[in-house]
DNA sequence: ATGAAAGCGCTAACAA
DNA sequence: TTGTTAGCGCTTTCAT
């Protein structure tokens, strides 16, 4: 067995309560006493047992973040960024990946395995409504991306129809009139459809008609944004002049099929992505994308998870839409 | 206070221990009173508080992940590979991103705040012998990449030298005779020595000359390698016809700044990464680069800490070395 | 098949 | 300024 504040209060001839006195800094022992113990710490590699700080506490200093994956980029840097943000405030990182999968984001809800955090930040992608009866009562939880449920939970996200109007309109503005929607579809995610939905109103209030065989589905991929468009290069429906990609990864696959079939970007076709990752910036052509404030989304979060965990208990939910960007690059810089 | 053990037991009519031996799937427990007990699980919403579980068991089922960065695309996929191998074995992650500072390195060494994980996967990056004794003893620990300890620890990389002279060895094979070695020096860590070394040796080997002209000094991050190639080329140094980086952001950096001074790869200059990051399959041209199999990374070092968490104690350290791939590309396919 | 009860290591209320 | 002590919620040994 592990050695304990008993042991340590033995050694050093004072009571536990001084040991814990040492251990937390609390101000009111005696230089020489703090000395004593000490020194017993040391001699017997005394380490708190945390467990048993956060049963008595209540409390574990964790965060539990539950992120579809890992592959796509985006995630991975909203993974840093919240990393980051709550060690400012002390906490340590749980990361979850759920593989997009309904039980184990059920699982979450539910209080699972993240049983030793103190509330949970999540980018649920197959959550529904009737879901949110399964909530574990009191646990603080805060929605990242997607909002799913109706009832009251906190949730920052970024205005997806506006930011893909941004991006329809750019296109539009540098000469496109043939604009297609890659990415569609995407599983029951809403996301998607408020992209869609931003635009077919750009188009509309263009004057531009909607063209079903511009919308492209596909998995938010990239070798699946290179398989459709080298498929949709090889039927005899007329070639987009711009394409405006759900994410990144699948702007970065369709610039590659774009180019392999000879076609030149941004001169034959523009190409705007959406998340700015990294990548975006170094693909050649670049990548013109919606950058999406990674860091204020994270930021966000962490402080509302915080306020749920050490406020009052009756707080309305909060809903946050974090700023946008449109990046312009390369792969529309044309005119 | 939330709901415990003792309340629905009450609720249930029996006692504590049959409500933990509901909880814990143990066999003998009638079914009618399993049922009932899970009715009243049930009504009173019952959740088991892991902490007090950890403190009796004396464990917390996590695996503390300590990585320099998450911006290197390669760690982010060494914590995609570890989260889903540790899942296997019943394991949660908590990350914690130590930003290669020497002080936070020590601090995951000494328990710091991963007090609740029952061991430690760490990629170190400016650990010395010198802080081998700062170990908390008996905390389980592995090291992967560079091997900072002489001491008995568990650790696993890949064949650096080896690694090095097999893409130095290809690039010959294609005909370069003037090949450079991007990112050299970068800090303390024993990793780019050792492929500097694999270099070095592949060159004298084939009969070339080591010209210190062409080692050049970056971190290893892509702008920089990107910069370090601009400045070389602006220089009056003669071209290289080959470029072994140490890393693919380093290559992948190059590869943008030689077609942007109208160089063709692989025509002028042949180039060879290191990681074989996602990134590397679709760059274009898209990137030779040895391929360390991360998932096999993961898979050992969590078998190894899983060893230790469950094994006796006086085991002897493990090094393993795991297999990695040179992937041949675009960018080195001349002739 | 189930009950009673002893702690795991720590914090904090109460005393002194 | 420091000592004493009651639990936090759970697992598990010993009974029954």
């Amino acid at each position: 067995m592990a050695v304990s504040m008993r042991d340590v209060a033995q050694l050093a001839g004072v009571s536990q309560r001084t040991v814990s006195n040492v251990v937390n800094d609390y101000q009111f022992v005696r230089p020489e006493t703090r000395e004593r113990v000490q020194q017993a710490m040391e001699t017997l590699g005394y380490v708190p047992n945390a467990a048993a700080r956060s049963l008595r506490a209540g409390r574990t200093g964790m965060l539990a973040l539950v992120i579809p994956n890992f592959e796509a980029r985006y995630f991975a840097d909203l993974a840093g960024a919240v990393i980051h943000e709550a060690e400012t405030l002390g906490y340590t990182v749980l990361i979850e990946v759920s593989g997009a999968s309904h039980d184990r984001e059920l699982g979450v809800l539910a209080g699972g395995r993240s049983q030793l955090t103190d509330g949970a930040i999540m980018s649920a992608l197959t959550l529904q409504q009737a879901d949110e009866h399964l909530r574990r009562p009191g646990y603080p939880l805060v929605l990242v991306g997607d909002l799913v449920f109706e009832g009251p939970v906190d949730h920052v996200g970024i205005p997806n129809r506006e930011a893909a109007r941004t991006a329809v309109e750019h296109l539009i503005s540098v000469g496109c009139r043939r604009v297609m929607l890659l990415g569609t579809e995407n599983g029951p995610t809403t996301t998607s459809k408020l992209r869609e939905q931003g635009y077919r109103e750009t188009l509309e209030a263009a004057g531009l008609p909607v063209l079903p065989e511009l919308l492209l589905d596909t998995e938010w991929g990239r070798q699946r944004g290179q398989d459709a468009i080298e498929r949709f290069v090889a039927s005899d429906i007329e070639l987009p002049d711009g394409i405006f990609a759900m994410n990144d990864s699948l702007a970065l696959g369709a610039l590659r099929a774009l180019r392999s079939a000879g076609l030149r970007v941004p001169e034959d076709v523009a190409v705007v992505g959406f998340d700015d990752v990294e990548e975006a910036r170094f693909a050649s052509p670049s990548l013109t994308s919606i950058s999406p404030a990674v860091e204020e989304i994270a930021r966000t979060a962490v402080r509302l998870v915080h306020e749920q965990i050490t406020g009052r208990p009756a707080r309305t939910a909060t809903h946050v839409l974090v700023e946008y960007e449109l990046k312009v690059r390369e792969s529309t810089a044309r005119q």
